[in-house]
DNA sequence: TCTGAAACCGTTCCCTC
DNA sequence: GAGGGAACGGTTTCAGA
């Protein structure tokens, strides 16, 4: 799955890409030592070996009026599948982030809401879902740290 | 804060922002009905208003070698600054998430780690700062849903 | 892997609505 | 205040060596 190999080149590539992705091939060159034609094959290998999945948009959750935000434990009737989960949350586009998970709730929802009413009505709506016995929710009181994933720093 | 208001044509760009962060100014034009220059304009807006806060790259963590990701629940003892927990797990790369919550525990972290030895280490370094108390993990089995927080869909 | 040239794009300025 | 159009300089993207 993962047949993809970097070297020390592509993580200061993707790296830069990180800090900003839409930095000119030139311009992370003239940081790596290399071309831009040579900085662009570089990219090019790494979005068709899967390690770059595309490129997109920090937005501000706050500016783009989401001031409510929190977590959902799951706890579904015996035996339902991941992907009738899947199918069901998805509907919702307040869910931002979902994963089956192990310990006692069977997925962990991330949702962000306009306001407290707004986050209160897809909690209603996800809780009454056929398959959902019960949620336990928590509110985010404030971010601590939001980072996006980088390549490996060192060997683990 | 939010001093950013937002018409149609400003989602319409953020939207395709959102799925591919390098396209031209003049691609998006055509796609939304204003020249290059004008999409440049309101694309500059939107950074000074703060609702793009800039722009990235996605990456896949399993292709980049992190194959294991879990949640973790943070219970501190008593009367511990937010920030000195923030200045405590900033220090781990493999925190890519953490928010202050409501609820018994104080903080919940996301981690993303090269392999179940490597979590089980961050996990026990966590463990072991001196205004940790205790900690409760779970681990993502499989990931369901991951969007990017988009513009407000309807009113809520 | 680099060079070079052509097409394309980002950026700015001025004009119009 | 916001968009259109043109012009300049830099960038992307090929070919070819």
């Amino acid at each position: 799955m993962s047949g993809v190999r970097l070297d020390p080149v592509d993580e200061n590539i993707i790296t830069l890409l990180v800090e900003d992705a839409r930095r000119s091939f030139a311009d992370i060159g003239a940081r790596v030592g290399l071309t831009a034609s040579a900085v662009k094959r570089r990219v090019d290998r790494l979005r068709a070996g899967g390690a770059i999945a595309g490129f997109t948009v920090r937005l501000e959750p706050g500016a783009l009026g989401w001031t409510v935000e929190g977590y959902v434990e799951l706890y579904c009737r015996a035996s339902t599948p991941p992907q009738a989960i899947r199918a069901a949350i998805a509907r919702f586009p307040e869910v931002v982030d979902a994963s089956t998970i192990s310990g006692e709730a069977d997925a962990l929802l991330r949702i962000v809401a306009a306001d407290m009413q707004h986050f209160e009505r897809v909690l209603e709506q996800i809780g009454a879902q056929a398959f959902v016995a019960r949620t336990k929710s928590v509110l985010v009181l404030s971010a601590l740290l939001r980072r996006p994933v980088t390549p490996l720093h060192e060997a683990p």
